[in-house]
DNA sequence: CCTACCGATCGGTAGG
DNA sequence: CCTACCGATCGGTAGG
């Protein structure tokens, strides 16, 4: 049970210096949190270069100075966005490995939960702040990219296993460094074209990609 | 053996008015070419928003209107490097089938041909007007978009019915239209991570590509 | 193709 | 978080 607050108490003890850049407390009243949302669907759709500050400010309602008392400039929005990106795709693999572990999956039903788990993080609800960090790479300092180059080895260390049981098994045969590359070429690709409202479900797609990497399921 | 030409005969004649847009020509003295490979290397590098028209100006020896005297806007340049781009790539495409007709190859062979030329078109030397095409999608009106699209599926032509010959065949298990979706995007992905001075050659890149679509190449 | 220039927009800041 | 503002940059143009 927890002690109930007044209203008026939350806006009454608003900090006046810079709020904490941690992603705690995701509440309503969190419009760091919307910024980046907001950011993210337009970095997405117009570009970083071609969505202003002034463009994120007026889509969550505030002036066009005010993105500036949440983050340090506009490119660290951008990290921001894709940090967030990251850390939020790899809990959510994690998730949904260990909910598999139950049913033990052989090599080829592992790989089929990562990439049904990637195709809804690229394509899913809210799904804007990965199709950032892969396509607006260009735009973030080279500290930056190393930092989340380091997140997304992290991401990618599941699938290293599971890649060398099937090329030991001959399901997979092409070289398992190259393979990785090529398939997550083709798997994030589909945000160019993935179309929610028609064609494929995430289901289907996962489907057709686990027979084009390693032939028929079973 | 060639009629030798005083130099200055060249900057004598040069017309007055816009020259022909067509890209027939491209002699030394062709300025337009030079613009459009200069601004394909900037596009590619720096993003279409993030290079600005001085840039381009500066990487030719123009002053900052002069490209102006080319190109329409900004706009029609940068969709005269997509049009460029793919118009070469369908061009090559059909010079290396018709090359290879001769061996009379089977499905898994042409497909093999066909990869290997993405490969050269994305990878190869000069190749900024492909991925300027892939990445800078979003700065195109509709109308260009459409137009292009077009040449986009002319390029597509001969891999359908490859393709569809290898799923007949069961060397290709996926269905045919996810799988050519799912082939592009592992193909288009590689020049977001190829590096032509190390790793794997493009021979190499084709042969882990073929493996992996649909087994070995026998 | 150069010179000289304009209007618009943008990231960012001081001060409250 | 708003108000008011600045300096810089940019695409594009007139006139030669």
């Amino acid at each position: 049970m927890e002690i109930a607050v007044p209203p008026s108490a939350d806006v009454a003890k608003r900090p006046r210096g810079r709020p904490r850049k941690t992603a705690e407390d995701p509440g309503d009243g969190n419009r760091r949190g919307e910024l980046l949302r907001s950011a993210a669907r337009l970095f997405r759709r117009k570009g970083f270069d071609a969505t202003s500050t002034r463009d994120i400010a007026a889509a969550v309602g505030m002036q066009s100075g005010s993105p500036f008392y949440h983050f340090k400039s506009k490119g660290a929005l951008l990290y921001a966005v894709m940090e967030e990106g990251m850390r939020s795709a790899i809990d959510r693999q994690q998730m949904a490995l260990l909910r598999a572990e139950l049913a033990a999956p052989d090599a080829a039903g592992r790989l089929r939960i990562l990439i049904r788990n990637h195709f809804d993080v690229l394509l899913g609800p809210d799904s804007d702040f990965i199709p950032v960090m892969l396509y607006e790479a260009r735009s973030i300092t080279p500290r930056q990219r190393a930092t989340l180059a380091q997140l997304q080895s992290e991401y990618e260390a599941p699938w290293v296993p599971v890649l060398e049981a099937l090329h030991r098994g001959g399901r997979l045969k092409a070289e398992v460094k190259l393979a990785r590359l090529l398939i997550f070429g083709a798997l994030n690709w589909s945000a160019q074209w993935y179309d929610r409202r028609k064609g494929a479900s995430l289901d289907e797609l996962t489907n057709e990609a686990i027979r084009l990497f390693i032939g028929d399921a079973t």
